[in-house]
DNA sequence: GTCTATAGCTTGATAGAC
DNA sequence: GTCTATCAAGCTATAGAC
């Protein structure tokens, strides 16, 4: 195969359709490569911080390129939301129908129940690499803007459902209500996990960081399954 | 005393230093409804997502105004946390000192410590107006911001340090670092409480609302108290 | 699929009259 | 203190060549 003449860049074919040698097609591997870029810039300057121009130079492709890929700004949020988020919903999923399968016709410890929510989450922040790392952080900031909770509520609330139904079963004297408020408080305190890294540093002069996540989630588990047993202690007050 | 010709708008006095009726300076009104809308705006859009026109509108003022008043949109920013963050502090600050007081020689009790550094952000929350409203809101936002959380923790970590010093002559036991943690828990969850009214109900299809706060603060009183108090039962695992 | 170029609008900040 | 007017820069989105 002869050399070809002056290609402007390293990309082997652009033709579109065509398969290149790993097999995937000319075009995906730049879809994910503004997908990454978007990941991270949104992650850290939110998404009125963050410009199409932004995400165009931070993944090396033109402007009109990452138009051309994803249309609008709003369409590429959701993609990006959307990328990891079935990977997360079935990790959760995993645990949730182990722990059914071991409490046979019993109830799911707490303990489970909690794990199964919160740790796929701090899982993939510590262990799933720099993309992982963005997209929690993304996840929790975009949790709290109005505009774009709905996005990922979308993804994520569908077996959030499951895992509320499944505490019901195992706090049964409680009523539903409480269950979801607790389960809000839970997600809060997960999120908060991943999404101010700043803020303990800041808090304790320096003197300790949150950067251990898995030793953090260590005295997390503890504190959430305790205050899901707290609901329980208050026949009256 | 005649009347003036054709004075374009309410206002009765404009020059500088004068006073009004209602004894402040002329301006210092302005200001405070310029403040207002950038609480409101700040709130529900983020930083990014609010231009300094849209401040100027909302505020009835004209864009020049602002700038005369707070110059850059980052130090509008500064000035609308600043504004409430003092009343904050001293409302935190009495209810710790009395617990301390009611303690004498004795430790704080565990709900009376979540108490006092919760209570009185959902109240303001809940009572204490619109104004209130939109600044809670806007604080549990700009927490997740890692550019803005900055701002808020000039204004909080002092309290917040107080506070954690407390929690640690109660629980001699734990070591500094868990209380650290769980205090970070404790803000993620109270927080939560007033940033994502919104994520309650999507989850629960509309059945729950989280707009009852203070019934919802019944819950997370005896949560929270739970949470740390597990920080005790791990000698070893 | 990828590029250059640009239309059309919004932005933050400021100059200068009153 | 408040206004009108404007600048330079940045923005999203699109047109059209290759």
């Amino acid at each position: 195969m002869s050399k070809v003449i002056a290609l402007p860049s390293n990309k082997s074919s652009n033709l579109p359709g065509v398969e290149r040698p790993n097999g995937r097609k000319a075009g995906e591997v730049t879809r994910e490569r503004i997908l990454d870029a978007a990941e991270v810039l949104f992650a850290e300057h939110g998404f009125h911080g963050t410009s199409m121009r932004d995400v165009a130079q931070e993944s090396e492709a033109r402007l009109a390129l990452v138009a051309y890929h994803f249309g609008t700004k709003d369409t590429l949020f959701e993609k990006v939301v959307e990328r990891r988020a079935a990977f997360m919903a079935h990790q959760r999923m995993q645990l949730l129908d182990a722990a059914r399968t071991q409490a046979a016709t019993g109830t799911i410890p707490l303990e489970d129940l909690v794990k199964g929510y919160v740790y796929p989450f701090v899982e993939r922040s510590t262990r799933g690499g720099r993309g992982w790392k963005h997209y929690s952080l993304l996840v929790a900031r975009a949790s709290n803007a109005p505009d774009y909770a709905k996005v990922i509520g979308v993804h994520y609330n569908a077996v959030a459902r499951q895992f509320v139904a499944e505490f019901c079963r195992t706090l049964p004297s409680v009523e539903e209500e409480r269950i979801y408020h607790a389960f809000s408080f839970m997600v809060g305190t997960m999120l908060s996990l991943v999404a101010e890294p700043g803020r303990l540093e800041s808090l304790s002069s320096g003197a300790y960081r949150s950067s251990d996540m898995e030793r953090v989630f260590e005295t997390m588990l503890p504190f959430l399954s305790a205050g899901f047993l707290s609901l329980c202690n208050n026949e009256e007050n």
